[in-house]
DNA sequence: AATGAATGAGCATTCATTCAT
DNA sequence: CATGAATGAATGCTCATTCAT
């Protein structure tokens, strides 16, 4: 019996990790299409390859699931985000990298901004300060930093904003562009969500920030 | 008893208007507060002045209540909004006196925001196309229009970004601010949303929309 | 001002008899539509020229409108009945006569035959035993029994069945017709409810009757 | 403790089928007795040795349960009057004991014959044409054809009346018996509805089939 | 006589969760 | 580990009826 066979026969029973992560999968998709209120546990279930019962046996209750679920999706993204490589750039031309790859990402990961919606809508009650979560956080800081610390010692990017608040700016913009589309949408009119119009979001914004860190600061 | 007491005495009742206008209200924090799926139609009709019943009566039930509570939200935002004269300042003064205005506006109505978030999770569908609200949301873009016009043919603003656009940036940096502060703040720390934190902001979306929009185009 | 103009004036308002008319021949379709628990006040009241204030001011509840529409029914269509003139025809002539005018006349009345339905349902409770209905119904056993005297007499009718009975039968044919066509049709194909299908059952019907009063009583 | 005793001690309790069985049984007598509208989950609920909320587990809605109790009911009924051995009397003795059987059989089945009532205010929307329905419906014609077919040969019944056509006056006639017997028994007396008046309908109706289609036909 | 507003008791249905095997 | 059965508290909604003017 070979190491695939052994993975095919257990298949996903007698495999508690695997059917936790299936649990959980289903439940990001249920919990991001709803909210903590409009998802329903028997939908869950019924969408698991496992029963209702399984569910309460690892995830305690609906509110432990949905708390697993957005660790689980914030730390999925963060590493994701983590893995991106700017050392080699030069400071604004690594800004404007990281300025692109987070409006593209945050555009590839709807789930993932719905489920942070959400939680805001519960003012973040369900986020834990674990150390998970702090760690893999604070790496999205350093990283800024590190192209900020460059770009003061070089004099090409402005000393006066400080990482937190330049991650704070490319959050905004890269984070409302998923988030608000269908009311922006709605009620000023479809094209900036189409792919030309996001195509030029996405420049104004990397212009928007480049343009404000390579400025001088005002007086 | 003089006749002002007796308009007050029970002035509610056997008033359609009041009657209607309490339930919206209350139906507004309601909604705000645990969004759609989590509002109770028992918690509104408990801290209104009149029944469920009644609730019923006037709003049919509980998505119509919900979907004349987001027009009614939208229609107050957008009014205050319109009252902001911008005309008699120079289109970079006028443009930075709208943003700050934006900023303070977003800031002091987070139950207008928090409907927006929610109706997002919704994917707008409860947003009504209404003649009303159509026009109510071209008058934010036409009044940017004209800080834009004014603007280009002074030279003082560079032509080649559209209102919406500009309005895009505007909102989504404003209202970001708003709706995820909590999950940022746990995140990343609570200084950016106490008062020297938010003043600093305040200055800083206004100079990256300023800079932006008074740099000359990148060809 | 002629009495034309005098009645299209005042048309129903202020004119109690023509309300009560109007609310009763609306509650009349509303009962044999849904049924006693199934109809709506709120639906009677829609459909009606006047409120509903006016249908509790005019019949105090549900239950007592119910109980005149159904009185109301059975006075009518009793009087049609007895509008049928049989005296100059031969008793069997007669009898095939009002056999196949039952027939017809409960195939034209389906509202009171669902009437009668719900109110065998409810077991009778409602259909009081009032003066007029007593008398209305004694008319229609009068005019079989006056058939049945004159068959005697002449030796043409068969004289061992009262006419009670007789009517009995063919209150069973003519009104199972009408009141289950529809379960009878599910069940057993809709051919009999066509038009030539209901031709032959009224000749069955007529025949079936003739055929066992013409008969010699069996020992 | 016995075997028996273990079993019977809430012998009921996860034992789908007899819950099922339990709520059906229930909510036949609470259907037949107040209608579709009329009855009251709650009081069906009350009356089972189960809770309200198995009564959706297993039946979705009322509407649902009402339809399965009313095939249920069909099926029930059929199923006896398909019990009855004919085959071995002459077609007229048949046909005679057939009438007295169906009279006797509606007479014992008031619920059936009130859930049918009430099917028929709904105008049969219920009555699904599954094939169990279909094919238990079949049989009842089926046996009288046989008898018609028999009859036919030996010229002891008249030919030209079809199966389906005597099924139809056997019907109605033992069908009105009972459904009708109170608003009947209210207008004309209660004689007919008391034993002997019965007895005497009973003959009344079988001489009435036996006369018909012993005669020959009308040309 | 007439009407829109108001109401409380009740009704069908749902949901997260737990039990029995 | 796994699963269908079971549950009670609530949840959205309706209905006949009455009040205030």
């Amino acid at each position: 019996m070979t190491q695939q066979d052994k993975t095919n026969r257990a298949s996903w029973k007698q495999n508690p990790e695997a059917v936790q992560a299936n649990i959980l999968a289903v439940a990001t998709e249920e919990f991001a299409e709803h909210g903590l209120a409009g998802a329903r546990m028997d939908e869950i279930a019924a969408r698991t390859r496992t029963s209702k019962r399984m569910i309460y046996y690892y995830f305690t209750d609906k509110e432990t699931l949905y708390q697993r679920v957005l660790e689980n999706a914030y730390r999925k993204v963060r590493m994701e985000e983590a893995a991106l490589e700017l050392a080699s750039l030069s400071p604004p031309d690594a800004l404007r990298r990281l300025v692109e790859f987070t409006f593209d990402h945050h555009c590839a990961n709807e789930v993932f901004i719905r489920l942070v919606m959400i939680e805001n809508i519960h003012k973040a009650k369900h986020l834990s300060g674990s150390e998970l979560i702090a760690h893999v956080n604070a790496s999205a800081i350093d990283s800024l930093a590190q192209i900020c610390d460059r770009g003061r010692a070089k004099g090409s990017l402005r000393a006066d904003i400080s990482p937190l608040e330049l991650h704070w700016q490319i959050s905004a913009l890269c984070f409302f562009n998923v988030s608000n589309r269908f009311t922006f949408g709605k009620n000023f009119g479809p094209e900036l969500f189409e792919a030309s119009g996001q195509q030029r979001l996405r420049t104004i914004i990397a212009d928007t920030i480049l343009t404000f860190m390579t400025a001088t600061a005002t007086d």
